[in-house]
DNA sequence: TGCTATCTACCTATCAGTAGGAAGGTTATG
DNA sequence: CATAACCTTCCTACTGATAGGTAGATAGCA
């Protein structure tokens, strides 16, 4: 089922988690090329450039998260449970490490030296995810599933802080359970 | 009234304004060096590794900060005006942009890769600054002035934990009004 | 034949860090 | 008080390592 990844899949692999323990001057080329096993000229060769690298990374994560958010949609009917899907998937990946943090939310901390074909992206994504945040919250409100003291937009963009905060506090104390903590009692507010 | 400040204090400002906008490796000794007029060699002369010198900075932040919280409880006695006191305090750093993220919240994001000797000063900072916010909650919500749902240790996790969401959102969008629209509807909730 | 992916070998710029010395102020000693 | 010794701060000049990136060749595949 799962095919085998194509080299610059892997390289894009690689960069997603060196990018997500360091950020975007976090990591080399030289590194990826120790992690697969290619030499670093023949990274150049997939991504000529750094920032094109990171770009076409923003992108493939931001389809990958469009095409997760609506799948979502049509999987699970309830608005409840579409933000309990979202917000377990986080807890899940910062559980078991395989992706302690979300690529844009660390991209986002560094936007004032990003280059701009980066940084627009990141900005991209952010809109995206408090649009897909925003339409989940009021259909919930309108289905009489969520009590929103606030207009859903308003909502959608505390739910998102809460929840890249609390990958922050997460990392901060070392303890991967303080993400749920947090945003469980978050949500216990937002919850009928 | 303000002292003029020494070549090491310079220095550390440089450093902290240059962190705040790239991280730990967003900046090199030579940025210090062309932004104060000193050369790179002089810098080492202060302090003799890079790693010492983010330690240095962090301590020197978190006495700033504990100073300025210790302070806050004696000029202000309300615990409620004490958390609108800290919150404003951000609000204005991010709006005229002079400090528009927590250098310690930069710096968690980094943490997997940080120097042994800056990351435990990090993590004691989140420490301190979650302590404080847990005894400003306990307090108000003795006095009758806030409703907590949690336990204050909780609220205060998740409330700082939003803060620096927002920090995050409010650089992502390039939107400085952010921060203190998440933070309002977020204390909105906590407040009888 | 041409295209794709990889390689070796190299480039220039920058990184953190060091060696050693010049200038000026402070302190100890006669 | 004079001066020698020392200390602090800054300098020029350098090091080895690494950064992102390039040139050009090779091998296999369409």
């Amino acid at each position: 089922m799962k095919s085998i990844p194509s080299t610059s899949e892997k390289i894009l692999d690689i960069a997603q988690s060196l990018i997500v323990a360091g950020g975007y001057n976090g990591f080399s080329y030289a590194d990826i090329s120790a992690a697969i096993g290619i030499r670093k000229a023949s990274i150049h060769h997939h991504f000529p450039t750094k920032a094109e690298l990171v770009a076409a990374l923003v992108d493939r994560y931001r389809q990958q998260a469009e095409t997760g958010l609506n799948s979502l949609r049509e999987l699970v009917a309830s608005p409840a449970e579409q933000l309990q899907f979202y917000l377990n998937y986080w807890d899940t990946c910062i559980r078991d490490a395989s992706q302690p943090f979300c690529v844009c939310a660390m991209l986002a901390g560094e936007m004032q030296m990003l280059p701009e074909e980066v940084a627009s992206r990141v900005r991209a994504h952010f809109q995206t995810l408090a649009a897909w945040l925003t339409s989940v919250l009021s259909a919930g409100a309108e289905q009489d599933l969520f009590r929103l003291n606030r207009r859903p937009e308003e909502e959608a963009q505390m739910l998102m802080a809460s929840v890249h905060g609390a990958m922050l506090s997460a990392r901060a104390f070392g303890d991967p359970g303080l993400f749920i903590a947090i945003i469980t009692t978050q949500v216990a507010k937002l919850t009928k």
